[in-house]
RNA sequence: CGCGGGGUGGAGCAGCCCGGUAGCUCGUCAGGCUCAUAACCUGAAGGUCACAGGUUCAAAUCCUGUCCCCGCAC
């Protein structure tokens, strides 16, 4: 099919590269425009634009898709379909409707939980044991659109983020490449979602990323995995040498009882408000992610250290 | 030119301010001890201290430039 795919992110990546393998016209990708971002303020591409310039595909990245000139420009690359994968801007209709067979997005959650901007953060940090991927047909409300096609995925109790979004990326690239075939076949199957279990996955905002280690520790646990590796819900640790930032990447819950905040053991267990957190994975500000293990030979924390 | 931290044997760190002997916790190898152990003891190998210049009798340490990694902010 001629296609024209928008995406920003890497996860979107994925998908795309699957669509060109599976051998669809991508006539134009469009993707968020360069901006003056991270260290140092460069000029950074989307990793989606930088994939598709990469692979000599026509990138548009205007500032807004509601702008009527970038419409009519839409509208004349007479499209059999249009994917949506992460793009990170609201569609309106005259852009979703455009091409002939309609507008697809992928999906990082079972609708309609999980609308939104962060549905794998939120599965994670929610205790989520399942959650998936999804194909659905666009419209105008957010993520509202009925369901073609599902792939679940189960979390399991070490996950974080990072690892969901990797496989839910590969299992998101899989799925579009099928559901596109089915959609050309024309036995694509739309089911409309229910109106029940409707949940929001808000953006996460990184000044609520610090651990309150008086909360309850299956909440900090999931928090912890949710949030890793960015933005990475993190804690102060005081050393001889002054306080550091430490982000906690990944940890475990254990049943033991303590003084909320305070390390139980030599080897990061850190009591809660309930229970405990053995923290697994770690990160020191100016230094890379570390195993507990690894962190703690250079940077010893005894039984008894009061985290904040 | 947004702010800041870091690059030291295989891993993680200290030493740098106040130049002059390469340190610590591990790992590896060899040997010992033990019924046994992520136990303990002894010994060994392994380093152009990111790179390039400069200052100096002498630079991991001071000065200048370059490359790479990371935290914050965006």
């Amino acid at each position: 099919m001629r296609l024209a795919f928008l995406g920003t992110p890497d996860f979107a990546v994925s998908a795309l590269a699957a669509i060109v393998a599976a051998g669809h016209e991508v006539a134009c990708v469009y993707s968020q425009p360069p901006a003056p971002r991270g260290r140092g303020h460069e000029l950074k591409s989307s990793p989606v634009h930088a994939f598709a310039s990469s692979h000599g595909i026509l990138v548009r990245t205007p500032v807004s898709m509601r702008d009527p000139s970038e419409i009519a420009a839409f509208a004349a690359l007479k499209l059999d379909a249009a994917v949506v994968v992460a793009f990170g801007q609201i569609l309106p209709a005259a852009i979703l409707d455009a091409p002939r067979r309609g507008s697809f997005n992928v999906h990082g959650s079972l609708l309609p939980r999980w609308r939104g901007a962060a549905p794998i953060q939120r599965a994670i940090m929610a205790g989520d044991t399942v959650t998936g991927v999804q194909v659905m047909r666009m419209t105008e409300g957010l993520d509202e659109g009925p369901v073609l096609a599902t792939a679940t995925l189960r979390i399991d109790a070490l996950e974080t983020a990072g690892t969901l979004h990797d496989r839910m990326a590969a299992a998101g690239a899989d799925l579009i490449v099928r559901t596109l075939a089915d959609i050309e076949a024309g036995r694509a199957v739309e089911t409309a979602q229910s109106d029940d279990g409707v949940t929001y996955a808000k953006k996460l905002r990184p000044q609520h990323a610090r651990l309150d280690w008086t909360k309850p520790g299956p909440g900090l646990d999931a928090k912890i995995r949710g949030m890793s590796p960015a933005p990475g819900a993190w804690f102060e640790l005081t050393t001889d040498r002054g306080s550091v930032r430490v982000k906690a990447l990944l940890s475990a819950f254990e049943d033991q009882t303590g003084t909320p905040g305070v390390t139980l053991d030599d080897r990061l267990l850190v009591a809660t408000g309930e229970g405990a957190v053995r923290l697994l994975k770690v990160q020191r500000e100016g230094r890379g992610p570390q195993d507990a293990e690894a962190f703690l030979r250079g940077t010893p924390v005894p039984a008894g250290t009061r985290l904040s």
